[in-house]
This record gives structure tokens, sequence and C-alpha cells, in this order.
RNA sequence: GCUGAAGUGGUGGAAUUGGUAGACACGUUGGACUUAAAAUCCAAUGUCCAUUAGGACGUACGGGUUCAAGUCCCGUCUUCAGUACCA
């Protein structure tokens, strides 16, 4: 009986998806486990293989753990929200709710044909209405919600209006803008209703905020830093402008300091740890006040500069102070006499973009503004410059500058002859800044003298607070992330305006469905898409979307045109996952299941959502700890990030040439320049060309060439044109990757016949190499354009998907970039055909109820437990081996065993589950292998009593001796110096020292 | 620049605690079976020297610790990823 895996794979992938095979239960006595993949966003190209990567891992995870006695939750969506889909719509005008569904089915066929064991009952969408009226619920809640810092989590804001109400907001500890204003009880009931909803905005959660963004006019959009290259838009190159909009915020940075603590509780790795710490960045200093010294300009006003340090313990190396250009203090404290001079700079570094700033850090540039600080402490005046090497966006745009203790303050007072203070003793600046906080101590600095930093820190925020120009302060670099998007397809916020104020859609009335709009484009206007609705206002009274014209700002109201961002479905979803769909429609997940599951336990995804995703998801399940509902502090205890699965570029060497001029007899016109051939070399004689070695083949090239130009040109043989052809040369060209085998040979036939391409190889001129095609090979990451694609489907009819599992974990591993070379899969093929041999012979199944060898028992033992430490490390390429080595084994021994066979057939199962079901059924078993308990390693097996010792000479092995491992170590020395071959090699000598570690190896010095 | 990961045969990779470097595969070469091909099976396969026996070298590079280093320490180089004038 032949392995004929397409048949069984497609038998039990109907059997486990009619039986439910992985439907995970919300109550059970088995302890609870959720294995959870990052959700696919479904493109219309589908999967390659690199997407299954993960998956394949994360499901052999979950196979293991349903066999080691866990209730598994182990589900599948979609993140179905998004550019691509709305980005298709712009240009053909489908609905992108018609492409997703489209999307869908085949990533949903393409799993199906993997096998994976995913609990598809518990499925999730993000674009589905009956999910994002949970996303908007979550908003809502957002907004109700503000930070109070006394208790450190968020409250309703309703408890601060009824402090508000009571005394005001002078005492009150909470996160909120920068610009808040103090007032009291009696100032606060005088407010009116729009006023109090702006002072509230201030602090909610999330809220209404100007912010800049980059706005590209002409997409009529907002572009992301990276979308843009050079100052113009990556796609299309159209110019992008700064502009202040207002948007929806949140408030993450109120949780900078629980996210970065909450990282210490994970089971991350330090790459991601350390990227999301540097993303929150928090530094720990003092907040200094620099009084500036009044001049003619300014001397109505009294100006104070606000800056932060983390080195208080530097005070009194200060010499000159650095503001950002875009400073709002640069204008009202210039002189007269800088007027000009920093004027041009100001205009010239608005100019310049961020990347040219950048780019740009060798340049030392900056003017000084005429004014000057007050010292707090010496009271000595401080020179005010500006300098773009200060960021207007961090911190307070603004620097006390210590160049003896700041190299770029260094560099910078060195260029424009600002005395260096030196305030460190016995510590040596002539030729660069002392950055360093350890081993030196204070100098020059009067009351810190003779501190180290610790304590001249402490002395110096101490002073500060009591002469009232200073605090302690920690400063975190994380911002507040922007939620609008002028897109489509996204959630639209539940949202209308009354006055100008947002207004939150009651609950009970959620979900706020995307309306039909007839074109994905932004307005004319500049307005987003939702602004072409024609259905899009809020009627009050009947609580229903209503037409456009009805508006009255009465009792029928606009709603909002933007949408929420593609993080906003993705930061919650694991949480929904835990509820069954019965249970769906009253809330997003009962109270039952979510204690029942708690978080995720095993997270497997691209390490490219570091400081996204990670990050905000981690935000909002804070969140909704605070406010009750949930009850985990963070939704994923281990993480792993699947490394990716590059592609194997092929292509093939065609040759070029430049021509000189000549007339065509046909056109008569004049051709020159470069000329394409239909000529393609293979690989070695294309290094013969480039290296302008092996003249007489290179002579064969250019008759070739000359015969092709006069064809294509119709010129007969005896019209001349000058020297004809010069610089040979050669193009490389991608080819599919299909039609080229393991040795890196191309079929050509296959490329001819190509349905896509094989009309540009119709009248190729292959010239070959020993009778053979060889193509140049490159790795690259998987792209259509670089027809490197490979496609699992394909994989999949070939070979089994059982193969596809196998080798995707085999090719090394799981967090490694690696590439995919198609060729290789015949190895874990053939180990699958050895191991279906193994049970199944000729004429019937090979396994009987013999007693098993000790061979056998050893073999099988040790395979259990590296199979199992294996899993427990994610090391999933070296258990493959492992397998590949115990079926050798086995062959080698004829075993036949069921006591053997039985048990490896359940070790294999998690990473080739339908073969493994398959002769499981065979071997008269009727539940699925996927419930059986994982075998139990027994240590007894692996008992050895003897051992073959490497004996090495000055740590080279020489040979080896089978020795008894009960000898103590005098008894092996003396076995191993009566050895005629330790004789041979001492060659008389006598050794110096013989080091013997038993069990392991001896080592003769000398 | 900073942070993190990595560098081992022709290729993917293994060596989990310092103890026989290159497991397991791919590829290549030779052979068996076959009219032939496919499939399958067997053998060899780090480099160099040597007819053999055997020897020398070898885990990016240069040092060091050790009886023993791919593994530990110091320095250098390269690649990849993230981040960037962060006060």
């Amino acid at each position: 009986m032949k392995y004929n895996f397409n048949a069984i794979e497609k038998k039990w992938q109907d059997h486990w998806a009619k039986n439910q095979t992985f439907k995970a239960e919300n109550n059970s006595d088995k302890p609870k486990y959720y294995v959870l993949d990052m959700f696919p966003y479904p493109s219309g190209a589908g999967l390659h293989v690199g997407h299954p990567l993960g998956y394949i891992a994360s499901d052999i995870y979950a196979r293991y753990k349903r066999h080691k006695g866990f209730n598994v939750l182990h589900p599948q969506g979609y993140d179905s929200f998004g550019l691509p889909a709305e980005q298709y719509a712009i240009q053909t005008g489908q609905h992108p709710r018609i492409t997703t569904e489209e999307n869908i089915k085949t990533y949903r066929r393409q799993l199906d044909q993997i096998g994976f064991s995913f609990d598809w009952s518990r499925e999730v969408r993000t674009s589905d209405p009956q999910y994002y009226k949970w996303t908007q619920w979550i908003f809502i809640q957002l907004f109700e919600s503000y930070y109070c810092k006394d208790s450190d989590m968020a409250k309703p804001i309703s408890e601060l209006v009824e402090v508000f109400n009571a005394e005001g907001n002078t005492t009150i500890n909470a996160a909120c803008d920068d610009d808040i204003e103090e007032f009291s009880a009696d100032d606060w009931k005088a407010f009116s209703d729009v006023e109090k909803q702006e002072i509230l905005l201030k602090y909610r959660l999330t809220y209404l905020a100007e912010t800049e963004v980059n706005w590209c006019p002409a997409l009529g959009t907002v572009l992301a830093n990276d979308e843009i290259v050079n100052g113009v838009s990556e796609r299309g190159g159209h110019p992008v402008v700064r502009k202040k909009m207002t948007q929806w915020s949140m408030r993450i940075s109120a949780y900078a300091e629980r996210l970065l603590q909450g990282l210490e509780t994970i089971d991350w790795t330090d790459s991601l740890k350390e990227s999301q710490r540097n993303w929150i960045g928090k530094s720990v200093g003092a907040s200094v006040v620099f009084n500036v010294i009044p001049t003619e300009q300014s001397a109505e006003e009294s100006h104070k500069i606000d800056v932060f340090t983390t080195r208080p313990d530097t005070i009194f190396g200060v010499s000159f102070m650095t503001l950002a250009p875009e400073h709002g203090l640069v204008s009202k404290i210039t002189t007269e006499a800088q007027k000009a001079e920093v004027e041009a700079y100001v205009e010239a570094t608005a100019k310049r973009s961020e990347r040219d700033r950048m780019a740009d850090v060798k340049t030392i540039s900056g003017v000084f503004t005429g004014a000057y600080a007050e010292h707090p402490f010496t009271k000595e005046p401080i020179p005010i410059w500006i300098g773009d090497y200060v960021l207007a966006g961090y911190g307070t745009g603004a620097v006390m500058s210590v160049p003896c203790g700041d190299q770029r303050d260094y560099d910078f007072a060195k260029h424009f002859n600002i005395p260096i203070p030196n305030i460190f003793e016995g510590v040596d600046i002539s030729e660069e800044a002392y950055g360093s906080k350890d081993n030196v101590k204070i100098a020059n600095s009067d009351f810190l003298n003779g501190m180290n930093y610790k304590k001249a820190t402490k002395r110096a925020i101490y002073e500060l607070e009591k002469i009232g120009q200073g605090e302690g302060k920690t400063n975190y670099r994380l911002r507040n992330a922007v939620f609008s998007r002028q897109r489509y397809w996204g959630e639209p916020f539940p949202v209308y305006y009354v006055n100008g104020m947002p207004q939150m859609i009651d609950k009970k009335h959620l979900p706020l469905t995307l309306p039909e709009v007839e074109k994905y484009l932004p307005t004319e206007e500049g307005e987003p898409p939702l602004g072409r609705a024609d259905v899009w206002a809020w009627d009050t009274n009947t609580n229903t979307v209503v037409s456009n014209e009805k508006i009255d700002n009465k009792t029928i109201h606009s709603l909002e045109l933007n949408t929420m961002p593609g993080w906003a479905g993705s930061s919650w979803y694991f949480f929904r996952y835990m509820e069954e769909n019965v249970n769906r429609d009253e809330t997003f997940a009962t109270e039952d299941a979510l204690n029942y599951w708690e978080n995720v336990d095993l997270y497997i995804g691209g390490s490219e959502h570091a400081t996204g995703h990670l990050l905000y998801s981690r935000f909002w399940v804070k969140f909704m700890k605070d406010r009750g509902f949930v009850n985990v502090e963070e939704p994923f205890k281990k993480l792993i990030n699947q490394g990716m699965i590059l592609g194997t570029s092929a292509f093939v060497y065609r040759v070029y040439c430049h021509t000189s001029s000549f007339k065509s007899s046909k056109n008569k016109k004049t051709t020159k320049g470069l000329f394409s051939s239909s000529v393609y070399v293979s690989k070695t004689l294309a290094e013969h060309i480039e290296n302008n070695e092996n003249s007489e083949f290179i002579n064969e090239i250019y008759v070739k060439l000359l015969r092709e130009i006069r064809e294509e040109n119709k010129l007969s043989n005896d019209v001349k044109f000058g020297e004809e052809i010069f610089n040979i040369g050669i193009d490389k060209i991608n080819v599919k990757v299909k039609y080229v085998n393991a040795s890196d040979e191309l079929d050509i036939k296959g490329l001819r016949n190509d349905n896509e391409f094989g009309k540009d190889y119709k009248n190729a001129e292959f010239i070959l190499d020993k009778g053979l095609y060889t193509v140049g090979r490159d790795v690259e990451k998987m792209s259509k354009s670089k027809y490197n694609v490979v496609n699992p489907d394909e994989i999949c009819e070939q070979y089994g998907a059982d193969s596809l599992r196998l080798y995707e974990m085999f090719l090394g591993p799981l967090e490694q970039y690696k590439p995919w070379n198609t060729a290789g899969i015949t190895g874990v093929h053939s180990f699958l055909k050895k191991l279906w041999k193994l049970y199944v012979g000729q004429d019937g199944l090979n396994v009987n109820d013999d007693e098993p060898t000790k061979d056998s028992l050893k073999t099988l033992h040790k395979t259990i437990k590296k199979v199992e430490d294996d899993i427990e490390n994610f090391s999933f390429n070296t258990s493959v081996s492992t397998f590949m080595i115990a079926v050798n084994e086995l062959t080698a021994q004829k075993c036949t065993s069921k006591a053997i066979l039985e048990p490896l057939l359940i070790l294999i199962s998690p990473y080739a589950p339908h073969i493994a079901e398959e002769l499981w059924e065979k071997l008269g078993h009727t539940a699925s292998i996927s419930t059986i308990p994982f075998p139990k390693f027994d240590e007894k097996y692996l008992v050895e009593s003897s051992k073959e010792y490497p004996i090495s000479f000055n740590g080279k092995t020489r040979f080896t001796m089978e020795l008894p491992l009960d000898l103590s170590k005098d008894e092996i020395e003396k076995k191993v110096m009566a050895n005629e071959k330790t004789k041979a090699q001492l060659d008389g000598r006598t050794p110096k020292k013989v080091i013997v570690v038993p069990g392991k190896i001896v080592n003769i010095v000398g």
C-alpha cells in the first residue's frame, strides 16, 4: 500500500472539521492553555510559504499541549480592515467588503489545506460590524475615562467632574494636556457647557487635539514618516506639507511607566523588550527654570526657560543655553542686533526636512540670540543660542548646555568659541567631553564640590526646589498616539458633533456601521472619504443614521468623518476569541470566559510589530483592567518572533551590447545605443564575458549579436555600419523559481511554455555550458516582482501538507531568517515515505505484538526525551532531525513492535498530523490521535554499561576506546596507557599528565 | 552613533553544561536495479598533503584563559534588524 498523501490529508481535514476535533471548551477540568498567532491581513495575493511558518510552529505547540492534557484554545481570524483593499477599491470601484470577503475565502482554503488545529468556531474579523461594535465601545470607554496619577489607574470621567465641582482642578493629579489652566470649583460651575467639555477633553484618555501631520494634498491623506521619501510621497511622488489637523489621539503616555515596568513580568525576548524600552525612553533627571535677563526688546515681560536635564549635578558647568529654532521664546528674546541672523537661521531650519536634519549630523550650526539667562545659583549671565541639534518635539525644546559633560554641547562650544568650564575633579577635557557618570567627583561647583554623581544630583535638586527654580522630574520619549485616519475602510468613530464638541453614541445603538460611498477617495474639499456619504448624520431622537440633508444642528448632527487606524481592532481581539460565538451579542466576552482564559500563554508573530501592535495592545489591556472590564495586566505572557522565510531568486543572463550608428534600410532611421539581444548564456559563460576571458567564445557571441541586429533591422549583409558592436555586457533577468531544479539548472522548455512570460522567451537562444543552462541565484525577500514567491498550494499538491509542515520546521531555528529552497523538500518527503513503510508493507500492516528489543526501546526513549525538550524550547528544526534518526534506526533494527511504533506516532503527530492519524487508525484505534497522552520518557532504557571514550593527545582526538562505565579514574588510565595505540602515539615519551573525565573523555598531555 | 541578533563544508543547518566539530538533510560523485526513465537502495563527500598507513590545517579575524574553546574573556571586522542630534 502506497503513501497516498493527497487522499489521506483530505480525509483527515474533513474528519477534523466534521467532528470539531479542536473545539476548545470554556468549561473544563483540564488546565487551560491559550496559543495565539498574530492574525493575518487577508491580502489579494494569498499566502506564500513564508506566511505559515509561525502558524505551523504554534500549531505544533498547541497539539503538543493537548497531548500533555491541556484544554487548548488555538483560534484564528482576520485583521480585515486595511489599506490594500481600499487602494484596490479606489482603482477598481469594487467595494472593499467584497474583495476582503474573497481574499478571506482564499486564505481559509489555503490554511485548511495545511491541517491546522484551529478552533474556527471562534473566528473573528475586525471589519465585521458585530466585532467593531465592541472596538467602538472600547473607544467610548476611553473617552469616558481619565488617568489618576495618585492611584495610578484610569477612572471614570464622572469622578473627575465631581472633584471639579467640589474643589476645581488645583488638587487633581491627573494625566492631561500641557496647557491646562487652574480653576476653582466656582469657576467650574460658572463655565458654559462647551467650556466644560473643552476642559474635559484635555483629561480624557482619548481626546481631540491639533496635531502636526504630513499632509499630502494630492492623495488627500496623511502619510507616516516612512511613506515619505525625499520630501515627496513614496507612492506617486507628490509633495508633502506639514499641516495642523484636529485628530483623535490616545493618551498612551499616561501609561508610560506601567508599560515599562510591565516588561519585567512577561517572557518576551530581550531584543523585543529592549526596543519597547527604547521606544518608551524613560530618563530621570530634573526640570530647571532659567530666568531670562530682560533686554530692551523684552523688558515689559519676564521670560523663563524651562529645560529638562538628566544631569542636574552638572548645573555649575552650564556655559550656554540652546533653544530649538522653533521654540516659542526665540522671537521674543532675540535682540535687535541679532534679529536678522536669527530669523535667517530659523527660516533655513524650517525648510530642511527632518530627514535632512537627521542625515547631516556632522555639521554644527547655530546662532546667538543676543539674550542672556541668569544662572539659578551663581546669578551669572548665560548666553542663549539657538541650534537645530535641539529638537522642538523632545522635552521642552531647550537644553542647558554643559560642554564639559556632553559631547554635542562640547562640539558646539568649540565651534563657536564658547568657554568650556571644567567641573570634574582631575579630568582632562582638552580633547573631548567627559560623558560618564561614574568614577568622577564634582569640582568648581559650590555646594556640590567633592560629591559623586548620585549625591550631587540629589543635592542639586534639593537646592533647586528650595529656591523654587526646579524639581526632580522623569521624562518619557513616548508620544501620545494619533488615532484618526482619513480613510474609508476602517472602524467609524461612534461620534457626532454638537457645537463642535464630540458626543458619544450610546452603547445600545452600536454598531455604527460604515456608510456607502460612491467613491473611496477624499472629497474635493480634502475631507476624508466618509465626507462623500449622503446618509451620514445622527438623529438624536430616533438614534439612527439619517440623510445629511436633515442636519439642523438641533436634534440631527453631523457624524465624524475619520475612521480608526489598523491597530484599533487588533488591540483587543485576543479577548474576543475567549468567548464562544453564541454569547458574543451582549458583551465582548463574558466574565466567565475572561476569568477562565485570562491571557495568551503563547503568542507567535513577526518582530515588525514590536513598537506598534504589541505596545498598543498592552496599553488597551491595562486600561481595560483599570476600568474592571478584564482582570489581567498584560495580554501576552510569552512571545516568540518567527523569522522571515526569504526567497531564493533565480535569474538568467541576457547579453547586451552597445551599437554604433547605422541606417536601417526599412525605416531609414539611425539607430544607436543599447541593444538587448535574445541571447542568454549559462552562468559560467556569463562570468567569461564579464571578466573578458575566453576570447574565442566572446567572438562567437559577437557574431550572433551581429546577425541578430541585422535581422532585426532588416539589413542586408553588405550594409555597413561603423565598427558595429562594442561593450558586450550581461543583464540579470529574474525568472520564476519553479523552472529551476536543485542543481540550479533551468527548465528551458517549461520557461518557454509559461503562460505569463513564455512568449518573452519564444525566440530566445540559450547558450548552454556542458549541455546545461545554469542560472544565478540570490537570496532576497519573497516578492512578486522577484518571481521568487513559492505558493504552498503547489507544495501541498506535489508533496503534501505534512511534508510542507516538516520542511518549514526543518529549515532552521524558528526565530532566524532563512532562505527557502523547494528542492530540499525531497528530504523530508522521503522521510515520510520511510515512516509509512515502517508501518505498512506491500501486503498490509507490519506492526505486531512482538516484545520490543533493547535497541528499539533505546531509540524510542531517546527520541521521546529529545522531542519533548525540543518542543519546550521551541527548537522544532532539531526534532525533525531526531525523527529522521529514529526512523532510520528502527528501519535498520527491522522493528515491528507495537510497543515502539505506537508511541512514536504520537511523538510525530504534532508535526505531521495527517499521516499520524491515518497510521493510528490503521493500528486499530477509533479516537483521534490528537487526544492521546504524550508518551512517558523512562531513563532506564538509556542506561549504558560502556562508553566509546575519545582518547586525545594534547587535546587532539586520535582514536577511541570502548570501556565499561563503572571503571574508576585510575582503572581507565591504566587501560588507556596499556593500549598499543597509546604507546604508538607517545612514541617513547612519558606523559606529563593524564586527564580522565569518566563518562566523557581521556586527555594525555606531554 | 546606540541597542539587539548573527558570522560553522558547495547549501540549509547540528553540537542544550567547555569534553570526538560538521548530526540530520539538500547537492555532487560513483555504484546497484531497469530496455530506458522515474522511484528506490548502497557507498563516498570540510580543505590540503600522501599510493596506502597516516599527517597538517580548520567554526569571520587577532590575542588570551584552560589538560581541553564553535562554546569563556579582551580587541577588531562584516552582515542583518530596530532606533536615531533624546538633553
